[in-house]
DNA sequence: CATTGATACATAGAAAGACTATGTATAATG
DNA sequence: CATTATACATAGTCTTTCTATGTATCAATG
């Protein structure tokens, strides 16, 4: 990523893939990435310390699985962690409708 | 704001407002607000801090104006600003297309 | 069998940018 | 006369993402 657009997405996106569903560090970075198609690459230095927070705020809860001589840590989402991900994801169809409407883009850009 | 969205937004919404024809920081704060639905209200110490670094990267030229006692700092685009803010337009749009893809919000995503 | 690339986790430190708080000054309003 | 709106500015804080680095296993290649 070159892009400072994510700031503040990395969270939201993490939560939602792992919302459908356990997930790891390095699996949460191919999803993210085919899922973006192509455009998102997180980086390992975003993504660890990002889960660490999450994990600490009881947001996702973890715990790790041998697998054919490699060790995954999963982690799932908490009840809180699936509010937080409905509440981003409201921020975040609010945040580009605002951008939206400044840059004449809107569709249908409902007052706040 | 409460939004870490903003991080990298702010200066192309700034440019845009601009692009209208030439503005100053209080009135671009204003144009923001009202174009955002009432969502963006850009606090001074992002906005002087920006229109600085736009000036010395010459994407924006400053002029002042004496108006009724008060005095302006207007700011117009240059071609290079012109420029930058078409391209920070398509990384918007490229940069919410990967979002949407990812919260499976796509209007008809197009891979990368 | 050694090297490379993919898989998998982790952290330290740098860089960037938006914020709060503060300061100055004039005009309008009550 | 005090408050609010207009108008610009900067110092310092905070958060978040990044680069760089480190460890370790497995698969494929020469």
């Amino acid at each position: 990523m070159d892009h400072k657009l994510l700031t503040g997405t990395v969270e939201m996106l993490m939560l939602e893939v792992i919302s459908h569903g356990p997930s790891y560090g390095y699996e949460i970075v191919q999803t993210v990435l085919s899922r973006s198609g192509g455009r998102f690459e997180l980086k390992e230095g975003s993504l660890y310390p990002a889960l660490h927070r999450l994990e600490r705020q009881k947001l996702l809860e973890a715990y790790w699985v041998e697998f054919d001589g490699r060790r995954r840590k999963y982690y799932r989402l908490t009840a809180a962690g699936r509010d937080l991900l409905q509440a981003r994801r409201g921020d975040w169809q609010t945040f580009a409708a605002g951008v939206n409407g400044v840059l004449g883009l809107e569709r249908g850009m409902q007052p706040a």
